[in-house]
DNA sequence: TATAGATTCGAACGAACGTTCGGTAACTTC
DNA sequence: GAAGTTACCGAACGTTCGTTCGAATCTATA
């Protein structure tokens, strides 16, 4: 009875998540209000949950954590969502989509794959530097969710790296490469999600600095002629 | 009671974590036996916690889980043990310490900053790969441990950081090249750590030629003179 | 101001958690 | 084979966990 709604949803079909009380689900006349009292709510609740979750692990945050910061009993916050895993899948789907989202408008007006990977980049730190503690928790909590809401934002996931990987091998194509596709985007990523570990604003570039500087190490890589071996400057494709 | 010696040692000194039980702890004679019983078993458990905490991370995972895989009692585990704290930290301390031991086994006969660059990159893809369960609990757990133990591992953490950017620095130097050490360092760090995430045995390449590529990738990223914009050859340092 | 629904709460539930304790079995040493 | 140490276990301790329930309070509309 509890998990009711855990299973019995078509797969693919998303949660709601929103308990069905929300002005999201568009009315007759098509989208409308999309900011109801419970919308700006759960949002804030979802920002929260999103600080605690990066703080303390998914695992290690506690419900009770959340009712604490978020000034509200620990059975109130149920009125929100089903469950704590709900919320986690609320978080990560509404950061995969938002930046997403964001990419796609960027990418409407870019010519050339070389300035197209590069705004994929910039897009990318731009989001996360500016939404450290809810991107920590997409990037963190990666295998954490099971199940429906599992492989909902693994689809995500992989609309993300298809949309990486296309740039890329259109890239390739326009400058008469040879590389391995999968190898420069996990790469890529790799030093672009890796950031969470380490960046300081006190200390490091801010986003779009940093995303020059990454742009310049990961496309001279990718774009340059492997050399064979040592001093030998003009070598095979 | 409980935690006695949680916190009463000197700052720097390393927990013993073996419950005086060991002959690990030298006798009269210098190094001895390092392998008793106790040595033994306790290292077999930590290859089964490694895969556990592996699975299910640090906080999901219950010493009920381990006491199942390791075929032994709930309280029969903390004969080897102080506490489920001291468990993750005797897997990081060990996985740290032996690729470090390794990496410098490696470097000692090499020559050329390029050349000891590679084989940072390609130690640490070998071990990773090797111990795909304890490496991805050193780097998923970083921020887990705190207080004594914790600072104990971020030191060792350190050290290693600082390995590679001396590398780096070198390369740098020899090249006479210019480069943010800290960027390109934890850049690659990204690159190489990521892999937990994605690597499949079935499907990608093996550890050495992972390592060349990755090698190539990133130093032609870093060797190569940045062009300041589009289609222009020569540009500044 | 009456009414219906949305929102919030205190209190409690059963389950799972890390850890401890007293005791038993096994092994080592003389 | 007695004595002493090491290895291990069943059972329980106290705490914290996610979640639920019924009731109370707020808010918006008529």
């Amino acid at each position: 009875m509890a998990l009711a709604n855990m299973e019995t949803r078509l797969p693919g079909e998303p949660y709601d998540g929103r308990k069905g009380r929300s002005a999201f689900h568009a009315g007759k006349g098509g989208d409308e209000i999309v900011d109801s009292r419970f919308d700006r709510r759960l949002s804030k609740l979802l920002h929260h949950a999103a600080r605690i979750f990066c703080e303390k692990g998914y695992e290690g945050a506690s419900m009770r954590d959340l009712s604490r910061a978020a000034g509200m009993s620990l059975a109130g916050l149920y009125h929100y969502f089903d469950s704590k895993e709900d919320l986690l899948y609320l978080i990560q789907k509404h950061t995969f989509r938002t930046i997403i989202e964001r990419l796609q408008e960027r990418l409407k007006d870019a010519k050339g794959a070389e300035q197209r990977v590069r705004i994929f980049i910039e897009n990318h730190l731009d989001y996360f530097l500016a939404n450290k503690e809810a991107m920590k928790v997409l990037t963190h909590e990666d295998e954490t969710l099971k199940n429906g809401r599992g492989a909902e934002i693994r689809a995500i996931k992989r609309e993300y790296y298809r949309i990486c990987l296309d740039l890329l091998e259109d890239l390739r194509r326009e400058k008469g490469l040879q590389f391995s596709g999968r190898l420069a985007v996990l790469g890529l990523f790799g030093m672009i999600n890796w950031i969470y570990t380490w960046h300081n604003p006190r200390v490091d570039l801010d986003a779009s600095a940093l995303a020059g500087e990454m742009s310049s190490l990961f496309l001279r890589g990718v774009l340059n002629p492997g050399k064979p071996k040592r001093k030998s400057a003009k070598a095979n494709a």
